[in-house]
This record gives structure tokens, sequence and C-alpha cells, in this order.
DNA sequence: TACCGAATAGAAAGCGCTTGCTACGGCTGT
DNA sequence: ACAGCCGTAGCAAGCGCTTTCTATTCGGTA
């Protein structure tokens, strides 16, 4: 069988209770005991049991991090760095200031696994819990959410939003960084509209999520603004955030308005799928057709030309979010943050050719 | 407090033991009182304790999915996919058969973290780990994956590595999906050298890693086998796999060495990186140097031109392994499989212009 | 010398669940 | 009509740890 506290007492002729306080530190143990517990413990090889440990001190150290997509690098960094906040020291010995268990769950998008993780997340009695990206806004779903949420936070998990704005009535949440979605793409269009385009497609993300809404809001702020907004839906197609979506929607949109200069993405993948379709059309970029995108994701500035879009500092938010998860760090005022976007111009946008 | 199993038992009148009977469906239990307790735990909103659970029954439904980097799309697919299968069938109750937590864990390449991952997961009695991607080849870490795996497998955990080759002098691993690189990386030189390439650069991916060594060898065999093996070193570069190596590499190669025509680079996200290199030393791809990947990543057709790579099934290979790991797919005969790794000529490979 | 409090160790009561075993009707078979 | 079963349900003993409370020791002080 699997080494016991009682083993490891045994062998270092003390009570299982002295041994639990050496391994947790937390109460005061005679140096020369702890020595002989510690090497009991590595003579034995005993590794603690977590759910015992967790049932009886009715706590866990795990912490959930769910994203959207674990393929999409968006999701990648942020949680790889919340990941490394969490995570602790990492000395290899599986002991050690504040071990947590750092783990990444993908929702795939799906508002039902989302809801999945999170009372499997509850059910280990997760010690935090890291939302990433954005949230689908069906109002039933909404509610789900935040009903589970409320029960976490009853339950002592902390909850953090890294990318995803506040949810609505509720105090649930711990914190919320939310990204200047809107206002990165007002001011991407705004250098377009700058540049001399008048007529721009748009290939939006999915329908009924935030991150969606917002940039097609920033958007369309610019475009009111600069006295062009017409009939923005001609020229809007929604699609998934991938290469695919880029590629068909930007076919489709330059098949049905000849006069479209730009084209703006929902994000950098799919600016390339939409690069993709430019180019087998015959088309030069950005001379005949200027593209954009979101995110400022690492393969981004190595496109051909590079992809003028609008910087997320991801690692950065993720890293916040994961030192909000673990109390490293106090909540902003109000449990509310915005990110700054920063405008990346490169060389995938000019002025329009004629 | 939070609502335990008695409460539910309670309010359905009976035993504590039938409600943990319907809940976990292994014991026979009249219809009547089945519907019973399953609204007194909807009424209650009743989400089991799982460390509790797990204590009692000595297992525990997490698989701990190891990555290198979760913010590189190789690792993002192959763990997208086993969660994919490992997750069920996500039906939002949180219930329902087979309901596991699959989890991923960022090991950012270290051997430390690799190894106080496989702790924490040891601690929490994981059902399975799936461990992906090429391993450390430093002895002491070996020795010291091969005793934790052989504990883990002791527990019942079952192990399974996906894209990595197995480990030597264990019998603790399950299943081994290994890719195989070394093919691949012979038949992409093959290719080159079939277009006339006769000095070729490499860009090598960190030492000590298994990954890098196959590939490396696959290489070197195909440059042997065409006579032209001389000082492979002078146009070998070794550097992590990110873009910005690539970017040095390449720039270090061809100042060392005027007359390479080729980079062949450890994978795609170097290969962009030794793209941009070969651009800002004013050459163009494929006329002056042709450049290859590996991996073939969803946006390596995107490149410009097109990446030359060699394909490997990211996704069924992670899918497979999840399987493996759920126990739901039978291991290979002798544990290990060998996954084929196909060569997509694309082009950013061209015979040379001189 | 006698007493007190700090420091340290142990005893034991759970934490909430699972599961082997027992109990109890109502059937079937003879 | 009675023994033996099958189908259900309950009892109760843990699973391995944490933590409160109690016991012991020891140095210091009056």
């Amino acid at each position: 069988m699997t080494v016991t506290l009682a083993d490891v007492a045994a062998r270092a002729r003390v009570s299982p209770a002295t041994v639990s306080r050496v391994l947790n530190g937390n109460y005061p143990v005679a140096s020369s005991t702890r020595e002989r517990v510690l090497r009991a413990v590595d003579d034995l090889d005993y590794v603690l049991n977590g759910p015992a440990s967790s049932l009886a001190a009715a706590t866990s150290d795990l912490v959930g991090i769910l994203v959207n997509d674990i393929a999409d690098p968006f999701f990648g960094i942020m949680a790889g760095a919340a990941q490394s906040e969490i995570g602790g020291p990492g000395d290899g010995s599986g002991r050690g200031g504040g071990e947590k268990l750092a783990v990444v769950c993908n929702t795939g998008g799906s508002p039902e696994r989302e809801l999945t993780y999170l009372t499997l997340l509850q059910r280990q009695r997760a010690a935090a819990v890291v939302l990433t990206g954005g949230a689908l806004e069906d109002p039933a779903h909404q509610a789900a959410m935040a009903a589970k949420l409320a029960r976490l936070a009853d339950a002592g998990t902390r909850i953090v939003f890294c990318g995803r704005p506040p949810l609505p009535d509720t105090d649930a949440v711990t914190a919320a960084l939310a990204f200047d979605n809107r206002g990165g793409a007002r001011r991407l269009t705004e250098h377009l509209i700058g540049l001399g385009h008048r007529r721009i497609g748009y290939v939006a993300g999915p329908l009924e999520r935030t991150t969606t809404r917002h940039r097609l809001e920033g958007h369309r702020e610019a475009m009111k603004a600069a006295g062009l907004y017409g009939d923005e839906e001609r020229v809007t197609v929604h699609g998934p955030y991938d290469r695919g979506s880029g590629y068909d929607a930007t076919l489709e949109l330059l098949r049905r308005e000849r006069e479209v200069t730009a084209v703006v993405a929902a994000n950098d993948t799919v600016a390339l799928g939409a690069c993709a379709a430019v180019r087998d059309l015959g088309l030069r970029i950005p001379e005949d057709v200027s593209v954009a995108g979101f995110d400022d994701l690492p393969f981004s500035v190595d496109a051909v030309p590079a992809l003028t879009t609008v910087r997320l500092p991801l690692f950065e938010a993720g890293a916040r979010a994961g030192r909000l998860a673990m109390g490293k760090e106090t909540p902003p005022p109000g449990g509310i943050a915005t990110i700054a976007a920063e405008l990346m111009e490169r060389g995938s946008t000019a002025a329009p050719a004629r």
C-alpha cells in the first residue's frame, strides 16, 4: 500500500499530528523533531494524500483556469502567465510555500462545458478560478453563470476574470480585468480612415460574445464619427475565431463589395485567413486591400507584410489574474480594471491605391 | 454551510448510502427511490464533495495533461484533443457518465516543474496522466521521472505518453505514442537535397531534448546518405523553440556560411523567425534561400510563401492519448506506437537559383 | 523551593463520502 | 406451507488527514 502519515509518524517516533504540523509548517515544532520527521518523509518517499487533506482542512490547492480554446495562443499566453504566478516556485520537491496545482480547462467556447467545469471545480473545492476571454451574452447562460459563481464564492473560492467584462448583478467576482476592446477597435479603424479608406469590410467573431460585440462597436463608433456609417451589415460577416472563417468571409466580402479597400478582422488568426483570401483573389496587400487584425499574437509580426493590429498585453494580464487569484495582489478599486489596448501600425495597412 | 450527502438523504428520506449509490449508479436502486433522491439533489443544489469522495473511494476523477509550453499551439492542439476525449459529454449538469476533470499543466519545459506537477497529481490520486512533447535526456532527470512514474502507476494512475518516446527500463507507462521525428526530418532533407541543395543550415531546438535529437539525426542521416555530410557543426545552431531563436540563428548561419541555400528549422515557429531573418538580409524565399519547418501548425500554410514542413497529426494523436488515458482504447502492442509524419511540400522551398 | 507560563507533543474527534455486510420483504420452487 | 432467493435499503466502519484541546516539560521568577 501507499505510505500514510501514520507510517511516517511511526518511523519518526512522533504522533501523526506532529507530522502534519511539520508538513504544513503552521505550528511550532522543535527543529530536532522537524528534522527527524523530514528524514522519515524522505526515507519513505511519502506523498501527502490530497483528498484526505482537503477533506479535513476543507480547502484544496487546486486553481482552475478556464479558457475558450487551448489551441489558440491568445488563451495559451494568458493561461501560461497565470499558471506561472500560481504554480509556486516549482522546486521539484512538490512541497514548499503555497504550492498550488494550477490547471487549465478547455471549454471550447461551449457554455455547457463552461458550467460543467465550474461544477467540477466546485466539487474539488477549488481555491480559485480564473475565467479568461470573452463571455457568451445569452441571458440564460449569464444567469446560470452568476448563480454558479455565487455558490463558488460562497464556498470560499476566489474568482477572477481575465479579459472578460464583469458580470452584471453579482459580487461573487473578486476582480475583473477587462480589455479595452472597444477603444482598441476604434483606434484601429480611425487609423484606417486616416489612411483614406472609406469602405471597410469587417470580419467579426461569433455572435453573442462580448469580445465580438465590443470590437464591432468600437469599429462602428469610428465609422460613425467619420460620417462613414452606412449599410454596415453589408460589409460585416460573422464567423468563428479561426483562419478558415477569415478566408471565407473575406472572399465573400470582396465579391459582394468591390469598393472595399480594407478588411478588419476579429483577431489575428482570422486576419491571416483574410490575407490568404486577398492574395488568392490576385490582390496585393496593402496596395489593393489593407488588412488588420487584433491581439498582436507572436506570429503577427512575421506575417508578410507584417500585420497591423491592436496589441493586448496578454501575458501581463494573465500574470496579474494569477496573482489576484492567489490573493498576492489587491483587487483594483471596484474590482474592475480596464486594460489598455495599443495600436500597432505595420505593413499590412496603407493608403488605398486609387 | 454547504449541503452534504446527509442533507440530501434526509430530504429524500433515505440513508446516505442510498444517495451515494444513486449518484454513482453502481448499485441497484428502485427507480421510485432514485427519483426521490434526484429531486432532493436538485432541490438542494447539492454538489458532491470531491475530496471526501476521492478519499473514501481511493480514486479521483482528475486527469492531468502535462505540456511543455501552453502558449505553443503544438501543445495546445494535442491537449485540446486529449481533453475533449476525457472531459466527457459535457452536458452542463456536472454529472453523468465518466465525467472526469481533464486539466492541463504547463511545465514550461522545466524538468523541476514537470516533477512538481507529477507529485501534485500523485497527491490528488489522479486517475491518469498524459505527458506530451519531447523529454529531457538528462539521465538524472530520466531516472527521477521513471521513479515517479513507477509510483504513480503503482497507485493505479494510468500513464500515457503523447509525442514522446518511451522511457527505457520502465513498464509504468501504459502506452507511448511517439512521433516519427527522425523519419519526417529525413524525408524533409531528402526533399531539399532532391531540389539540388548541397549546403543546408539547421536551426535546431534546445540540447538534450529527444525531439531535437531525433529531428537532427533524421536530417543528418539524409545528408550522409547523399554524401553531403561534412562539418555539420558549422551549419547547426541550437536554440529554444521560439521565433527569436529562429531569427537570430539564421542571421548567424547566413553570415557564417554564404553558400547555405536552405535553412531547416526545428519547428514551424522557428521557421517563421528564420524567414524573417532571410528577408531582413535582403534575400528572397525560396529563390535565394529555401526555408522549411516542422509540425505543420495551422499558421504555416498562411506564411508567405507557404511553409514547406512536416505534418504531425497532433489532433489525432492527442485524441488517441486521451482515449488511452480513459481506458477507452486498448494500448498498441508493446505499448508503443509510432505516428507517421508526412512531408508537406509548399512554396518556401525550391531549387537553388544558381 | 514552589509556582507559572511558554513551548512542544499527543489524543481523539471529526471532515463527507463509499462499501461490505446485514436485514427485510415478497417470490418462486417443491 | 416453508425454505431459499432476489431485489433493495440501511448500518457502520473506515479512507488519511487536520485541529482543538489537553498533557508534559522546562526555564525563570518570587
